[in-house]
DNA sequence: TCTTGAAAACTAATTGAATTAGTCTTGAGG
DNA sequence: CCTCAAGACTAATTCAATTAGTTTTCAAGA
């Protein structure tokens, strides 16, 4: 009603993530996040119950980005489940690398305070899986989807954490790898 | 030469990573390290730079505790390359299930001066890349090489972070992963 | 035996960040 | 005008890491 407010809930959010990607999540005092706003530290308590509510809301926001990557790469995509299953790959290795700090940040956050709603990973898959199932057959896709997953995020983990050192070009060996996952799963309904 | 130790590195560094299984790292104070220990807290600078550092002692240990794991899935296991990598895949995610919390800290640090030191990572891996290219071909190792280890790796950090909770029998989508990424790296051959 | 000095630990103080309590300020609605 | 609720502020508290300076212990040489 009265008092004209300086800021607001998405821009706290949004504010934070800029900082994040700057200076990295160990740097975030909500000193400096205040002062970014122009209010002092105290008065983000108006907003935010405590620092870990504010990085579960970033950790939040993030995964809600990484979705849309999603939508968008398959928007470019041809319709063959294979072509889609590698777009969305590359579409969540790209996304990875353009905000590396966030994204470590939504994927591995330590404490359990900071996670994500489970539910929303849920969501966030559901689709991947429906496209999964043309290739793995509905009584394996959801097993085939979380290897998918797994190899796309523990591949840009180690590329992010700087453990993938040795030289040689990362984008292919991604590439190659997704393929030979995908490959290697047709061979399911053989068995 | 004078004044008994009542301590020292390697049983500081075993300490803190048992503290850390059992409290988690954010819950690591020096206090309750030094405490655990039967000293204060500013003792242990005798031995240990600052906290960075101490936590970047436990991640060496830890990966070298894998590195043994992986050694020791090997001796069990049939000698062709498929067995092999299978056998060291199921090594490292039962190591990993074993000492989650390590296992986190050791390959997900966040600040670089908490990260083992590079160099520690390749010689981890350069065994398992000499039975890589039994089934990549030499050309395609260091790549497939790093599409395992990824998937591997994502895999397990998927189930710690409590983000696979649909259900499902999460070992045998793993070995079922796994299996499908092998048996698709042998396609390179005939590309 | 006596002394001494280096290693190891301690106490006390400082710093920096999160969080809480209590107070002031603004402006829309009566 | 006047009031009161939302929004922000200042000041204080707490807690952990780190630093400075001091004390204790004991092995070895005089």
């Amino acid at each position: 009603m009265a008092y004209p407010a300086q800021t607001d809930y998405p821009t706290i959010i949004r504010t934070a993530q800029r900082l994040i990607e700057r200076d990295g999540v160990e740097q975030l005092a909500l000193a400096s996040l205040a002062n970014e706003l122009g209010i002092k530290a105290p008065s983000l308590y108006r907003y935010v119950a405590h620092k870990n509510a504010l990085l579960k809301g970033v950790v939040t926001v993030t995964i809600q980005q990484l979705f849309a990557a999603y939508d968008q790469a398959l928007a470019n995509s041809p319709n063959d489940a294979q072509s889609q299953l590698l777009a969305i790959s590359h579409g969540h290795r790209q996304f990875a690398h353009a905000q590396p700090k966030n994204y470590a940040l939504a994927l591995t956050a330590a404490s359990p305070e900071q996670r994500a709603d489970p539910a929303l990973l849920v969501k966030m898959v559901l689709p991947i899986q429906a496209i999964m199932a043309q290739i793995s057959g509905q009584e394996h896709s959801l097993a085939a989807l979380r290897g998918l997953l797994g190899l796309i995020h523990g591949f840009v983990l180690l590329e992010l954490n700087q453990q993938l050192q040795r030289g040689g070009d990362l984008s292919s060996a991604f590439d190659l790898a997704v393929r030979s996952y995908l490959a290697g799963l047709t061979t399911l309904s053989a068995a």
